[in-house]
RNA sequence: CGCACGUCACAUUAGAGGU
């Protein structure tokens, strides 16, 4: 049982949800009587991905078998709804907890303060820390992390240290991952000589640096335009203990695309597949925006073919990125024609992809394939924003389209966007 | 014999668009 547990959650933890689904089937077949952890595992690979809905399934199904969820259902629900962004239905079933005379502990807190988190409410992020702290749930480092994320991302950079300081009154102790959080709030607010200190104060503590810590000081290394120091990390990165990680490599590359130097981003390339370090659909992308940034199309092309020889599956942001580089390059037809090519794909749009499309619509006056995309945004449920609309309102007008261009006015405006 | 010990929930890092 134990070991058909632990399979489910292997699979789940590397994105093989539809696996871990048929091990927890096989197992039944097996004639094994799935138990609570296992009923949990299963709530919890759907939670992890942000599927709230298979994971209350999941939870049907545990009750029918006649089990109670307990706490650690609970929560993987709780992180269900914050992973699909739904802050205020983490909520809700937080308050479920108490609803069956259950005990919310130090996880189920963080879990609802990690969904206003990724939300980017700060606020209420810290609300609820309060909240916790007054009923005497005791916070620990991850509760830390957490808040030092969401000041991030809020945009409450200044409001690092004294969240550290939060950590310094309940005896948490600073480690890796929570610097690691205090510097990606710090650099993300453009507070880079503090940054800088920070990592001072790491290494006078005895704080391992550790290949997260790496990644940002690349990257805030490139941030700065002084790609001689990302390069020099870079290099420690390989020498060192740390480990080298494809992410680390990928910034790298990336450092290399943003100031235009693709042969020392190739390099960079070269040297991670030596070091036998597996590029990723992340470093092909970057790679290739590399060249393509640097008006270079064939190489930028040929970039993207090696990702697909080599098994890769673009995503979506390599798909805009190469659209991005025919638009930039003098072929938006190709950029239209890549993406009706996609129409028979697996991928679904986003509002980014969108705008480069009609970028190319723009460049070619072709009002209709820009009427098209707007139909397909909204069939994909994507809201429509005032920067889609005045680009479209722009390509159908400059193709002479007055009356479109019109009816696409009004309709928008009875859609409930106002005009500004 | 006792004790300890295996499976479930939470946090930090990389890529694309700008009227």
């Amino acid at each position: 049982l134990i070991t058909f547990n632990t399979v489910m959650h292997i699979y789940g933890a590397c994105g093989r949800l539809s696996d871990a689904k048929s091990t927890f089937e096989l197992m039944l077949a097996e004639g094994l009587v799935p138990d609570v952890v296992s009923y949990n595992t299963l709530v919890g690979v759907y939670s992890s991905a942000g599927l709230y809905k298979e994971a209350e399934s999941a939870m049907t199904l545990m009750k029918e078998a006649g089990h109670r969820p307990n706490l650690v259902t609970y929560t993987s629900l709780v992180n269900a709804y914050g992973k699909a962004g739904q802050p205020e239905k983490a909520e809700v079933m937080f308050g479920m907890i108490q609803r069956h005379s259950l005990k919310p502990n130090t996880v189920s807190y963080n879990a609802l303060i990690n969904a206003y988190s990724s939300s980017g409410n700060f606020d209420d992020a810290m609300r609820v820390y309060g909240v916790m702290k007054s009923k005497r749930v005791c916070p620990n480092s991850v509760t830390i992390c957490t808040l030092l994320t969401a000041s991030g991302k809020g945009g409450y950079m200044e409001r690092t240290y004294e969240i550290l300081s939060e950590a310094a009154s309940h005896n948490i102790k600073l480690n890796t991952a929570l610097c690691n959080a205090a510097l990606t709030a710090l650099i993300g607010g453009g507070a880079y000589d503090s940054a800088d200190k920070l990592f001072v104060t790491m290494q006078r503590d005895g704080i391992l640096a550790d290949a997260v810590t790496y990644v940002l000081l690349i990257k805030k290394a490139g941030m700065v335009d002084d790609h001689m120091q990302a390069q020099k990390l870079f290099d420690e990165l390989c020498a060192g203990a740390a480990g080298l990680t494809v992410e680390a490599c990928s910034a790298m590359i990336d450092v290399y695309a943003k100031k235009g130097m693709p042969s020392e981003a190739q390099v960079v390339y070269e040297k991670m597949k030596m070091l036998g370090c597996r590029p990723n659909v992340v470093t092909f992308t970057s790679l290739l925006y590399a060249y393509g940034a640097k008006g270079l199309l064939k190489e930028a092309v040929s970039v993207f073919e090696d990702m697909v020889t080599e098994g890769i599956v673009p995503d979506i942001v390599a798909y805009t990125a190469l659209m991005s580089t025919f638009n930039r390059n003098g072929h938006p037809e190709k950029a239209v024609e890549l993406a009706t090519s996609l129409q028979h794909k697996e991928v679904s749009y986003n509002e980014v992809f969108c705008m480069e499309l009609l970028a190319a619509c723009s460049k070619l006056m072709d009002w209709r394939t820009a009427l098209d995309t707007f139909q397909i945004m909204q069939d994909a449920g994507l809201v429509a924003t005032h920067r889609m609309v005045h680009h479209l309102l722009l390509v159908i007008g400059k193709s002479g389209r007055v009356e479109e261009m019109l009816k696409l006015f009004f309709k928008v405006k009875e859609m409930g966007l106002e005009p500004t």
